[in-house]
DNA sequence: GCGATATGTTCACAGTGTTCACATCGGCTC
DNA sequence: GAGCCGATGTGAACACTGTGAACATATCGC
C-alpha cells in the first residue's frame, strides 16, 4: 500500500476503477460501465484499464462482484431484522427464508443499477463470474437461500421431499419479481405498493412450497 | 405491394430487416441485432434502415414485437393442448393457467435468443414497446395470463380476494424461472430436468395463490 | 411524359473496445 | 547508494458501431 500516489503511477488503480464503475452503474446500470467511461471517471487513460483487466467484460465482472457484495449486505441486514424477534426454531427459520427474499427485493428496488450488475454474477457461461463470492466476509446471496431452506427443513417447516430443489421455485419468484419491478412492466410504480406486492410474492411462493 | 423488386429499390425492406433481425437474434440474442449487422444480412446499406426506423432502438423494438408474436403462438399451442382433455370448468381454468406458464417457459427454453428480445416488449420506459400487441391475431402473453386468472376466479378455483393482483406472483415465478434457465445459473442444464423444474415452479405458485 | 416523392447509397463524424510501442516509476540487486 | 528491471500508465492507431447529410434512383400522380 504505497502512500505516495505520484502523478504518474496511481495508488491502486484496480480498486479505483471498480469504484468508478460502481458509481457509474448506480445511475446508468451495466451500460454505463465502459472502459473509456470508467477510466475517464478515474482520471486515467483508457488503455490503463488493460493492465488490470483482460478486457471490457472482465472489468464489468469485477464491478458486478462488488455490486453482489452490496446485495449480500442488505440481505443479511434484512434477515437480522426479521429473525430478531422470532420465537421457536420454526418461526426463526421461516423468518430467515422471508428475509432472504425480501432483502433481495429490497435491494433491487433501492438500487436497480447495482442490481442489474449483480445479476451478471449468476451467469455461469464463459466470461461469467462464479456464483459464489470467495473473497468476501459475507456469504453469497444464493448460499443464504440454501441455508435458509436447510434451516426450514431442519425445523420441520417443510418436509425433506419438499426441500428437494426448493431453491428454484423460491429463486424464480423472488428474482422474477425483482426483474419485473426493475426492468419490466412494474417500473415506476409506487414504492410502497411494490414493497407490499413483493411481500405477497414471497409469502405466496413459501406457501406454495408446501403443496 | 410492388411485384417488381428491382435491384435498387427493395420490395419491402422493413419486413426484410425485421426478418433478418429475427434470424440474427435467434442465435445471438438482442446484441446481434445492430443496424449495420441487420442491413448487411439483408444485403443493403446501413443508412437504409433509417428510412424505416427512427433509430437502432426502434429497429430492435420492431424485431422484439415479432419475437413476442412467436412467444404468444407457442403459448396458445400449449394452452390448447392442456385444456383439450379437461373435465369441468374448474379443471379447464386451472389447465389454462398452467398452460400460460408452461408455454412461456417452453418458449424461453426452446428459443432463448427470441425470448430475450420478447422481454424488451414488456418494458414501459421511454423507448420501450407497448405491452399489448395490437397488430396481431394472437393476444399478448400478459393478456393470456389475465384471462386465465379471471377464468379461475369465475370457476371458483380462487376467491375474488385471491384473484386481486394475482398476475404478479404468477408472472414473477414463471418469468423468473425462464430468466434463470435462460441467462442465469441454470443455463445449460439438461432440458428434461429444466422442463420438470419449470412444471414444479408453475404448480408451486398456483398452489401459493390460495394461501 | 414529367415532376414530386419515396426509398436506397455514399460519405463523414463521433464514439467505442482494443492493441502496441513508448514513458515513467518503485523496488530489487550489486 | 547506483543501476537496472519489471510493473504500471500514456498516446496514437485500428476496426467497429450508430447516425446524419447530401446525393442517386425508382415509382407514382398529373
Amino acid at each position: 500500500m504505497p502512500q505516495t500516489a505520484s502523478s504518474y503511477h496511481h495508488g491502486d488503480l484496480r480498486v479505483a476503477l471498480v469504484d468508478a464503475g460502481l458509481s457509474l452503474a448506480r445511475e446508468g446500470g451495466v451500460d454505463a460501465v465502459g472502459v473509456r467511461e470508467v477510466t475517464r471517471a478515474a482520471g486515467v487513460s483508457p488503455a490503463s484499464a488493460y493492465r488490470h483487466f483482460d478486457d471490457h467484460r472482465a472489468l464489468v465482472v469485477a464491478v458486478a462482484l462488488a455490486a453482489q457484495d452490496r446485495l449480500a449486505e442488505t440481505m443479511v441486514a434484512r434477515i437480522s431484522a426479521l429473525t430478531a424477534d422470532a420465537g421457536n426454531a420454526a418461526s426463526t427459520a421461516t423468518a430467515r427464508l422471508r428475509g432472504v427474499g425480501l432483502g433481495y427485493i429490497e435491494f433491487a428496488l433501492a438500487e436497480p443499477g447495482w442490481f442489474e450488475l449483480a445479476l451478471l454474477t449468476f451467469d455461469p457461461r464463459p466470461g461469467g463470474a462464479p456464483a459464489v463470492i470467495v473473497d468476501s466476509e459475507v456469504p453469497a446471496p444464493f448460499l443464504m437461500l440454501v441455508g435458509a431452506l436447510d434451516e426450514c427443513a431442519a425445523a420441520g417447516v417443510i418436509t425433506a421431499a419438499q426441500r428437494e430443489h426448493a431453491e428454484w421455485p423460491c429463486w424464480s419468484a423472488v428474482h422474477g419479481f425483482a426483474d419485473i419491478a426493475t426492468r419490466g412492466p412494474l417500473v415506476g410504480q409506487d414504492p410502497a405498493a411494490l414493497a407490499a406486492l413483493g411481500e405477497r410474492v414471497v409469502d405466496a411462493i413459501i406457501a406454495g412450497l408446501r403443496a
